[in-house]
DNA sequence: CGGCCGTTTGATGGAACTCAATCTACGTGG
DNA sequence: CCACGTAGATTGAGTTCCATCAAACGGCCG
């Protein structure tokens, strides 16, 4: 279980995307390094947070793609967004939470328990992550509310695309979607079918190409004119 | 500006309802009546906060209607929630936060800041209203994702209510609804007209009743029986 | 009284859903 | 190596829910 203590790398990027919301110093690096060494496996497909189960302590995503949903009485899926590394999980916790939605791992993924106590620069990036939390789920309240099938792929798509990014996670305008085009549809509140005919028209005209689990914006400058959108807040505006 | 220090009482019912969201002393009870002597009054209509601006102090909701929403580009507007007596303002507040939505006064509103620092039992308090808030962000998604109108309709009124009512501001099934019809539509990401067939259709089948911005739900169990309605998370269950 | 805001009603159109079937890729076991 | 099964992507035809456009109606206030 313990293992040698190395020196703490930022190039350990998930923890470093987490960490570049918050000016942490070098004691709060080697803390998140050393909750790094603690991670734990979870295979793809697996459901490993219940809605309703007392939620545990929080987690950050070291590497790959798990989900937030619901699901309705009659079958109905809803996903409210995707963790991604670098993201964290259970942040609203506290004393007799439940969790409000249950997390399922889309491809395999890699979490840590975040490090406890939660103090100094840790504290300030737990706080600036809550807060882009909130702004991705607003953000997902918007597509659904007052976007079409069209807008609501498109804005999606530049916010994955954002957001892996700041991990270092796309390679110029590709990135690796490991999504089906359900998943899609229950994350943007369309049918599968419907999805499979959006993405069609935005590949006929040139604005994405996909191939084997890898997606290009091939024409980011018309996509992002497709919505409105605006760049995530800055930690350090 | 300064007033006498009267004694704290939880009969004042939009702390208490804060309150009951966390064992709080008796000292914790005399520094939030305290603060919520400092209150503001803002007019109705009046936007109190802009999406964008830096985001200030957490601030207490004493009295009235509030909404936090969005406008898009093109003047699509989308409202993410309400908040309403008893309820949190700014809660996700950190060192460099910008407002990640406007907030507007519905009806006259009152509000006195958050008491600072946070400790004991009020951040207690404090995580608890985090983890709620997250709730009610998540169910609108999941309303517009995945409901039909009738449905977010249905759903959206028991949510006021149980939210209204955990503040004893419903009686017995009514309870005072301020907004229009477009209001409502905003919320749920349809039009103002549909809005109005629906709830036309509703009161029709006997399920509510609607007089001078009253509300009354006739048939809470058949309502309840239209959606998935889970009693919101309990703060001790 | 007249204008305004919000509600109500009607007619029409379109975006997205449903149902149904085919196609492809891929893994698995005979 | 090929038959087979399955999961996901794709395509077509028909339908439904909700948006759009248009107009009338009611209450309220200056």
């Amino acid at each position: 279980m313990m293992t040698r203590p190395q020196p703490a790398s930022v190039a350990d990027f998930p923890i470093s995307r987490f960490a570049a919301f918050a000016r942490l110093s070098a004691d709060d690096i080697d803390i998140l390094a050393a909750a790094a060494r603690a991670r734990r496996v979870i295979a793809s497909r697996r459901e490993f947070l219940c809605e309703g189960a007392p939620a545990g302590e929080p987690l950050i995503v070291l590497s790959g793609w798990a989900y937030r949903s619901r699901v309705l009485r009659d079958g109905r899926h809803q996903i409210f967004g995707f963790a991604l590394p670098g993201d964290l999980l259970n942040l609203s916790h506290h004393g007799n939470a439940v969790a409000p939605a249950a997390v399922t791992a889309l491809t395999e993924v890699q979490v840590c328990p975040a490090p406890q106590p939660v103090t100094g620069g840790i504290a300030a990036a737990f706080a600036a992550r809550r807060a882009l939390e909130e702004h991705y789920l607003l953000r997902q309240i918007a597509r659904l509310g007052r976007m079409t099938a069209r807008e609501r792929l498109v804005d999606w798509l530049l916010e994955i695309r954002d957001r892996l990014a700041a991990s270092g996670l796309t390679f110029g305008d590709s990135f690796a979607l490991p999504t089906t085009q359900e998943c899609i549809a229950d994350t943007l509140g369309l049918t599968s079918i419907h999805v499979n005919r959006t993405l069609q028209t935005l590949r006929r005209e040139g604005l994405i190409a996909l191939r084997g689990g890898t997606i290009t914006l091939c024409d980011p400058e018309r996509l992002i004119a497709v919505v409105d959108h605006r760049p995530p807040p800055t930690p350090f505006a």
